[in-house]
DNA sequence: GAATTTTTTGCAACCGGTTGCAAAAAGAAA
DNA sequence: TTTCTTTTTGCAACCGGTTGCAAAAAATTC
């Protein structure tokens, strides 16, 4: 139906490498021949097939977006941040939601298929393992918010999570808590045993604090309240690290429905800072995750990889920062 | 690299043809060709290349997913439900983020050299023409959340604004509200515009009710907080239907700093029911869309579609329903 | 104007697959 | 066994492009 090369170099009289050859930058074609051709191909409304052309170039410009977090909000501006950057390259995102997928293999063969240039997982929660296998089959990878490793197998962009949990830990030394808790996300998720590891940590340096720790189920609201709920059956902390903002709210829900006041009895700290934390009617005083910074850096990275394929694998950490809002008791 | 076709052939002693028979299902081959074929397939890692397939086949099973919708939380449960409804099928997102795209044309030329075999459009606020670009370059093109129109030139599924807003407004009638307001999203939007038609027209069966109306301007928190907070310099109504919930909640931030109360004060009833609304500390009433069925009545229709590219256009409507939580006075 | 260098162009092979067609092989019927 | 059907297989052309190479054309030098 669409218009061909071969159609355009018939209409124009001239070979198909001429017209080719003019919607290749960079290739070498005289002026009126690169008008006659666009002249036809004006004419017959053609553009070059980009699949075609990527058989020979090797070069599709689809860049594999993998994700199993579809519901924080959070999300919402990653992917915007991501296609956005993406976009801005001219690569064009291939979204995979791996949430009910059984098997992530199966993934991985799919976009291999697609003949993708690289791969984005952009998860914190996302087994190592599952980079790997990109790299194993040779596909550029990046993962963003993956495990700090100080010996790293793939480019991991992101924040140091365990120095995230000495902040947290400090901040509230600082403050004057004498009984503090952490709240975290599943257990086992990297990004929350490293945060609590950080937490416990610090803390250990102030032997007359008490801590104590349990998690949610997930990253989301309703864990965050029910297992507040619960904690509320028993002895309460002074003051909750919560592992997400998400969490933290689902946390302020339950404290109030538990008759208690924020920040006066009980106080909370939450982790991202996702445009919502900072509405006024939620105020929530959190640690800022740079995502902005994060997600330039993760489609920096990957650009620079497809000139490069076996660039040796870094790990790049940005720092967070404390957001004062209404939810923690001021500083001493 | 990767192992081909021929390489494959090569090794298991038979032509090209047996080794694609193999990988293409309803071809004819033997039994005992195909294990010969897989074993040497198994051993090479071999799988087969989509796109180079896709030349001769002419299907790439690639779906442009476009939205401008990067802000409103109720899209990442949109994304969701897109990416598994289309995976569940075989078929592949590609993500394309209109927001700052200066020139719409230039996306509808992209995934046309892409060759996606179909174009999903979920925004409701993108003009109609747009959609209608892919139908001329004879993509199929479903247009989720689009405008009812009784003459549909494209596929719409979705729901019947205008009906949607006369349903607000019965309910405010029911509820004895005599000052009502509506307070809207982009007025430039078809689906504020439909909503605030249906709204005014069943008002319009009351004269003894007052009504006014305002847009914010756009479907965020801030706009919804800010317009409301304007308002509030004036005289308030009793109640307002607003155009989206994270504009409601945008709203309820304002009634709160302006030391109302909800919904002894002033009322709020909002549209789309998000996940966030039903929150125990926001408690919003709303009117639900459907947009589970919404989103899978589009995945079906596209794939439907795929198979019968020039099925005639229709519009797929689905009803809305009031859910009751804690923003409005209750019924008489 | 001839010789030399540089630029432009077309040929033909190739990228990794699929498929119509006819020949070969296998199975069924006589 | 022979003949007729049916199934399986390979050949070769094709999908829509790119590109190395050599020939042709244009530009430069003497």
């Amino acid at each position: 139906m669409a218009a061909t090369l071969k159609d355009v170099a018939m209409k124009a009289g001239v070979s198909t490498s001429a017209v080719s050859r003019t919607f290749t930058d960079g290739a070498s074609v005289s002026d009126k021949m690169r008008r006659k051709v666009q002249k036809a191909a004006a004419e017959l409304g053609y553009s070059p097939n980009f699949l075609a052309r990527s058989l020979t170039t090797r070069r599709t410009k689809l860049i594999g977006l993998v994700s199993n977090n579809f519901h924080n909000p959070i999300f919402l501006e990653v992917f915007d941040l991501f296609t956005r950057g993406l976009q801005d390259r001219g690569l064009r995102p291939l979204l995979v939601n791996l949430s009910n997928e059984t098997d992530p293999e199966h993934s991985v063969q799919m976009l291999h298929q697609y003949s993708v240039d690289g791969v984005i997982v952009a998860s914190s929660t996302l087994p190592p393992a599952f980079s790997k296998a990109f790299r194993d089959k040779r596909i550029p990878v990046v993962n963003t918010f993956g495990r700090y490793s100080s010996s790293p197998e793939v480019h991991v962009v992101g924040i140091d999570n365990a120095e995230a949990g000495r902040m947290a830990a400090r901040e509230l030394i600082e403050r004057g808590y004498k009984h503090v808790a952490f709240l975290g996300g599943p257990e086992a998720a990297t990004s929350t045993q490293d945060r609590l590891k950080g937490f416990l940590e610090e803390l250990a340096k102030c032997p007359t604090v008490k801590v104590s720790h349990s998690f949610a189920e997930q990253y989301s609201f309703q864990a965050g309240r029910s297992e507040m709920l619960r904690l509320g059956q028993g002895e309460l902390a002074e003051v909750y690290f919560c592992g997400d903002d998400v969490l933290s709210i689902g946390v302020l829900s339950a404290i109030k429905d538990l008759g208690l006041r924020v920040p006066d009895d009980i106080g909370v700290i939450g982790f991202n800072d996702m445009e919502m934390s900072s509405w006024e009617n939620i105020a929530l005083t959190t640690i800022h995750q740079p995502i902005k910074q994060i997600i330039n850096s993760s489609v920096e990275l990957m650009a620079a990889m497809l000139d490069e394929p076996d660039r040796y694998p870094e790990a790049r950490l940005f720092p967070c920062q404390m957001v004062e809002r209404n939810t923690l008791r001021p500083r001493r």
